[in-house]
DNA sequence: GTCTATATGTTGATAGAC
DNA sequence: GTCTATCAACATATAGAC
């Protein structure tokens, strides 16, 4: 009796991970299929082409974006959600300075690419920088938008010198600093 | 008598171009030789392999930044070279809202990539990073080194945002906000 | 639903005539 | 030095048995 085995999680899984750690282009469906353990022939039964494997693993971490931010917004005040938002990339500072940022990574390398995942990839820039221009907005300042810009660029730029330098340190210091900025404003 | 023709720059050319638009891994020598009018087979003559391309448009690029951190320094005040600086990104806004920043795009790449070229890209960053640090160590700032991280990182993550968002305002309104910065320190 | 075998296309690289 | 033809490896995708 065929039933829904959890062959597909698997797979999305063992691409998000590979995604990560070496891009969309340079990760193939056999890299895909033998992390996952899953036949080479068997992928297509759960996904018609790459394009889809590349469009459900954003999806997922868009979905993953939207709670963090959902968890984040739980915080009493804007700053607070602001502050309580720059916890998750020192969770994951040893990631983001081996792999880079999951979102940065992803949008810089799509951002090119002759494919409707560009479009899907720019949603988790848009995500972040909407939920950002809000909290400033709340905050009463008058050019939120700008400073939603300074906020989301700091971080990108962090993750992109940390992940080039192979240096965690630079994920400590460079948050250290954004807190500080946003105690300023 | 055979002697250099300009097929190796016209190469090189293509190459820096392409590598540019599409990325190192989406780029084939296929697409180098034919936007560079050389045939296939004779990319070979003058480069022993792709990887070979690849460190010499780094070499190249390297080369170039050079050229313009050593004219930013004519200026008279380590906060005038900065500010200098600054006006690059502006001067190729266009550029780096449709394809990304020359270094950063390569470096996060590369990053990832298991060939010398990561060490190469590296070089890219390190070198705009020592000397944003230098300028700000002769501003007799006590953390040059963190505000040198934090000047790198609104540049690069404001070319990978305006790339994201194919929107070169991020730029104008990325470096304006870093120019006031610079002059509240 | 599952999996082996294979088709089909692309890419980096080489051989060898000129 | 130059260029055509082609190889060998790899990647996405499909066919078809079970």
């Amino acid at each position: 009796m065929p039933r829904s085995s959890d062959k597909r999680e698997r797979l999305l899984r063992s691409a998000d991970q590979l995604i990560l750690q070496q891009g969309f282009k340079q990760t193939t469906l056999a890299d895909i299929a033998k992390d996952s353990e899953v036949p080479l022939g068997n992928v297509y039964y759960y996904f018609k082409t790459k394009e889809a494997i590349g469009q459900s693993v954003i999806e997922d971490r868009l979905e993953h974006l939207r709670q963090l931010l959902h968890n984040c917004t739980a915080e009493a005040t804007p700053k607070a959600r602001l502050l309580a938002f720059l916890d998750y990339p020192i969770s994951i500072r040893d990631s983001l300075a081996e792999h880079g940022c999951p979102l940065g990574t992803l949008a810089y390398e799509l951002s090119r690419a002759d494919s409707f995942l560009r479009d899907s990839s720019r949603a988790l820039i848009e995500e972040v920088l909407n939920w950002s221009t809000q909290q400033f907005e709340q905050m009463d300042q008058p050019d939120a938008h700008a400073l939603a810009l300074q906020f989301v660029s700091q971080l990108q730029g962090m993750s992109l010198i940390a992940n080039t330098l192979n240096d965690d340190q630079v994920i400590t210091d460079m948050v250290e600093q954004t807190r500080h900025w946003l105690n300023t404003l």
